[in-house]
DNA sequence: AAATTATGACACATCGTATATCATAACTCT
DNA sequence: AGAGTTATGATATACGATGTGTCATAATTT
């Protein structure tokens, strides 16, 4: 294990910094490489002795981050599913608002998302699979990504119109809208009858 | 109603083909518009002439297909084939694989995808939310938001992991996962008793 | 046939990315 | 503490993409 160069992770932690500040100000994308390491106090050029682009930045700097999401995720996967633990994830969002909304809406960090949303659909599968009912009509990999999608476009939504309900509200709401009414669409099997309401 | 040139029409169309040739060839990131005008056989400048960026281009083109998809839903349901509408989507998914993959996973057709997405779900609660109950623990806007996101998911799904299923099984699960499961969310009233499964 | 207008060609400005070189300062190792 | 190593800053430069302006010409409309 060689010794990193003191001077490297200062640079590194300067550029990283500086890409976040800038994303909550102005968005992903409108957040040049000469920005950054004006915003850093660095020459342009150091920029491109560390990562090949904006993106390799973003990764970076953005998997402990990830990894503490996957850890927040884990929690309320392998937690029996409930009211507080829903709640949890909807303060969490409240709480880290900026960094949720460029998240969520700059296109450069989708390939994140997507990641992350596989994530928590795996653990939906490990987790509460063996529960679900025999000979659903939904296979039960379709369901957990549902649910993974659609509590992210909870959240989403959530924050993109500032935040107009409680976060118990949305916890309620996520309860029958996300988890209740899929797990109701797994108890229908091939063989029952479909009835209008 | 103004009659359009025929040269705008002309240079329109051939400007569309060239981006959406040119993006499943490369991605939509990796494409100019230097390559499209020279794709489509148009001066560089031309294209500013109709539109202000490439998603300018990529929405107007995207309009087109889901005219396109509407009237094949019109036509079938004319024909009366009883075939649910929703499953003529999945179809148009399937037989537009290229595209809607692309559509997809391109970063860069983020904001076009919310947009398509919002309205869907603007469309959704104009022609749905009269026929809503009163008093829903769920606000008729987020289950509107709700099962147009749903739905995409489905598809991207769907496609991302070769079409595991028949159209007629998709169709299926759209109707028990995303449709009837919020309709049913929607009927529970704030006074109504909260029972687990 | 005349008026209108979309297009092509060319020039040009601006901005962001990316690489090369070299002197200097900061750091590591012994 | 000193010698060797290496990251950085400054500068120059090339390149590609976006975007605007002008004017003659060709296509279209009326």
């Amino acid at each position: 294990m060689t010794k990193v160069d003191r001077r490297i992770k200062r640079t590194q932690r300067l550029l990283g910094d500086s890409l976040i500040a800038l994303m909550l100000e102005k968005g992903y994308e409108n957040v040049t490489i000469k920005d950054i390491t004006e915003h850093a106090d660095v020459a342009y050029v150091t920029f491109f002795r560390h990562y090949k682009d904006k993106d390799e930045l973003l990764t970076a700097r953005l998997n402990e981050l990830i990894t503490e999401l996957a850890e927040r995720i884990n929690e309320l996967a392998q937690a029996e599913i409930g009211e507080a633990a829903i709640q949890i994830a909807f303060e969490h969002a409240r709480d880290n608002q900026q960094l949720y909304r460029v998240l969520f809406s700059s296109p450069g960090t989708v390939r994140v998302r997507e990641e992350l949303k596989t994530i928590y659909a795996e653990r939906l599968i490990q987790t509460c699979a063996p529960r679900a009912p025999e000979g659903s009509v939904i296979p039960f990999e379709i369901a957990a990504n549902h649910i993974a999608a659609a509590t992210f476009e909870l959240i989403h939504w959530w924050l993109k119109h500032d935040m107009p309900y409680s976060t118990q509200k949305m916890g309620r709401i996520y309860l029958e809208l996300v988890e209740r009414a899929t797990w109701q669409a797994l108890q229908i099997t091939e063989t029952e009858p479909y009835s209008e309401s």
